[in-house]
DNA sequence: ATGGGCACCTGGCTGC
DNA sequence: TGCAGCCAGGTGCCCA
């Protein structure tokens, strides 16, 4: 469920509680994640301290004086920072118990997230390993977009979803970015000018940005660490507003099916 | 190498 | 009220 702007504001919710800490001890209730949670996790974790709390991509990177823990949301998973004793809730899956006693909390009902070990060097990670470059962050700009495009068939929507064109564009601000840039999502990705390029990197830069700044978007379940929703929902242009008016040229807003997921646009500003 | 489709899972909503 | 069917913030993997 989370995309970049969700991830980010989680890591955000939990560094300040897990940073400097020990971690006392690790309860694992279902093993059964995307990928099966490590025999032997707690005892990589338990005793050890909490340097730092990272993002690459939608993955969250927890840094430990022993190694790394890679924790990714999938599409319904939370983590949540809560108080010693917090009742337990269907599909509460793992705990890391801090020495300060409160809990870090994975939740996740449909169980695509994962919890996995990296050691030290995760970026040399398979999961990490060949991803593109960070959307925020230097190196990414329109003619990186261009150049990766020269060759490439593929809508331009799925072009940017994939995370070895730019990392963290999922499905809502793939459809948010292209409308911004004017770009109707079926377009081969080949045939976007390298002008288009430009505007579309600033779109994506811009809708990401716009959405961390407000704690992301909460369509059905999302909530941040402190367990309060995302408040960029009602900043969408385009995503869940099929049949309604384009908030720019009021046109209807149109749903269409790509790679067996939801894409949305407007026929007119979308060219 | 590229593109397309499937799989993994639970829960909420819709319509009969 | 019950239930089948459809849909959902992701992404690795298999096939042509």
């Amino acid at each position: 469920m989370p995309e970049l702007p969700e991830v980010e504001t989680t890591r955000r919710g939990i560094a300040p509680s897990l940073e400097g800490r020990r971690i006392v001890r690790v309860v694992v209730r279902e093993r059964r994640l995307r990928w099966p949670v490590p025999r032997g996790l707690e005892k990589k974790l338990e005793g050890r301290r909490v340097t730092s709390v990272r993002r690459r991509a939608k993955y969250l990177l927890i840094d430990t004086d022993g190694g790394t823990l890679i924790a990714h949301l999938g599409m319904s998973g939370s983590l949540r920072v809560l108080g010693p004793g917090a009742p337990l809730i269907a599909h509460d899956h793992v705990d890391l118990v801090l020495d300060s006693g409160r809990i870090l909390r994975f939740n996740d009902p449909r169980r695509f997230g994962c919890l996995l070990w990296a050691g030290d060097d995760p970026e040399r990670h398979p999961l990490l390993a060949d991803l593109g470059p960070e959307p925020l962050e230097h190196g990414f700009d329109g003619e990186t977009l261009w150049r990766k495009a020269r060759g490439r068939r593929v809508a331009i929507k799925l072009f940017i979803m994939n995370a070895q064109v730019v990392v963290g564009v999922g499905n809502i601000y793939a459809s948010e970015a292209l409308f911004r840039a004017g770009i109707r999502p079926t377009t081969p990705a080949h045939r976007v000018s390298r002008a288009r390029m430009a505007a579309l990197a600033e779109a994506i830069r811009d809708v990401l940005g716009e959405a961390i700044r407000v704690g992301g978007t909460t369509l059905r379940d999302y909530v941040n660490p402190d367990g309060l929703p995302g408040y960029f929902r009602q900043r969408l242009s385009v995503y869940e507003r099929a049949g309604e008016p384009c908030r720019r040229c009021h046109t209807m807003i149109r749903h269409a099916v790509q790679g067996q997921r939801s894409t949305y646009y407007c026929p007119t500003c979308q060219n």
